[in-house]
DNA sequence: ATTTATTTTTAGACAAAACTAAACATTTGT
DNA sequence: ACAAATGTTTAGTTTTGTCTAAAAATAAAT
């Protein structure tokens, strides 16, 4: 596997992730920032290797092979991100780019090192869940702050959008993974949320609410 | 620069260390186990990004340029390797190729960050120096086995071949970084040499002599 | 049901990094 | 000094991954 067959099955599986149909050329071209055409020859290559099924004309979707490979991709990159939030004291809005990177050192007893070292986390830096070696995934039920209802409370446990950009919008309004969080009122006209967190009461966009996930309790 | 102008670049510097002559191609092509003919064409590509000075048929040299540059990829490679001995518990005779690839990650605040991490470690679990961050390096006074005088004796501080072989068969010696070794006979004939290190005494070959450093004391 | 628009694929080109085979330069041996 | 041996470069391919432009297929609109 090379590096930029691993980005693409990776790509792949993210778009497949809460989704069952097949994965237009588009949609993997602009979420890459390539071409529609440099698509389709990774797609035949894929394809050709077992990794995915393709049929021209109509999409990609990862077979049970494709599927495991993506899944041990995501998990070294995620296992990255845990080390260097937590062991070389990154920001959780820095990580990504160089994950980016360390997820192609290909060495099996790495990540089985770096995964002990961790002490075996169960999520990345963004709440994000990381596939064990087997490529499972435990996920966790979560919800939007935007589909919770008044009056619900919850535990901060992920965010759905995570750039940069956004994750320092949430430092900046002291919004961390694990702080609880109280739907204190929504409102209909803009779809805004007022909430509570630590002792402080505030309004967040409809947009904000959106990439929020909660763990109700 | 890419990956692979930096591992040209690292063995020009590797080949440079104790010797103010020109690198021929040859002496690329052996140690990186490529063809002549590809070594030719990287020459000129680094000639022209000013790393290297290059004449036709002459050799090549690291330009100043070249040389900080080569340092700081060294410098990656041996605090990777730190990484690994240290936090990750390989063995010193595992971590040369995965720090192959690490040493490639680009980012400076990975790497001075995992200098903090690590307690800025001044050498690598073979015993070599980790340039600082502007390249430079503070060596050490160190002489093989085979080079010392019967009655004297140091502290292992280095070796010279670092083959998974050649370490694991130091490993099978127990003979490791730090121990104090006494030189007690130096054998004529084969240049086999009798050591005593830890309440243990034996010998061993001229080739395993010439290849343990030590810091006489 | 055609026409129009969008999406996807093909064809052809390019850059990076490697190779083989042939040409050229330098060094060595006599 | 010259021929042979060795070392180096050039020329021409190959593979991987990308691109543009044109062709083909599918989807949307009138
Ligand atoms: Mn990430
Ligand atoms: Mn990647
Ligand atoms: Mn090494
Ligand atoms: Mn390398």
């Amino acid at each position: 596997m090379t590096l930029s067959e691993e980005d693409y099955l990776k790509t792949i599986y993210h778009l497949s992730r809460n989704n069952q149909e097949l994965i237009a050329t588009n949609a993997i071209a602009g979420r890459m920032d390539t071409k529609a055409s440099s698509v389709t020859d990774m797609l035949k290559k894929l394809a050709e290797k077992g990794l995915i099924t393709y049929k021209k004309y109509q999409g990609a979707g990862l077979t049970e092979k494709g599927q495991v490979m993506a899944a041990k991709i995501v998990r070294r990159h995620r296992l990255w991100e845990v080390f260097l939030v937590e062991k070389l004291q990154f920001s959780w809005d820095e990580v990504h780019d160089i994950a980016e990177e360390l997820e192609h050192i290909k060495s099996e007893k790495l990540i089985e090192k770096l995964d002990d070292f961790l002490n075996h986390p169960r999520f990345d830096p963004h709440g994000d869940p990381i596939p064990d070696k087997n490529g499972v995934i435990k996920s966790m039920v979560k919800v939007p702050i935007a589909s919770a209802s008044e009056g619900e409370r919850g535990l901060v446990v992920g965010v759905k959008n995570s750039s940069s950009e956004f994750l320092q919008y949430l430092d900046k309004m002291q919004i961390a993974l694990g702080m609880e969080i109280s739907i204190i009122r929504r409102e209909p006209f803009d779809n805004s949320v007022e909430i509570s967190c630590q002792d402080r009461t505030f309004t967040i966009s409809a947009l904000t609410a959106n990439n929020i996930y909660l763990k109700i309790i």
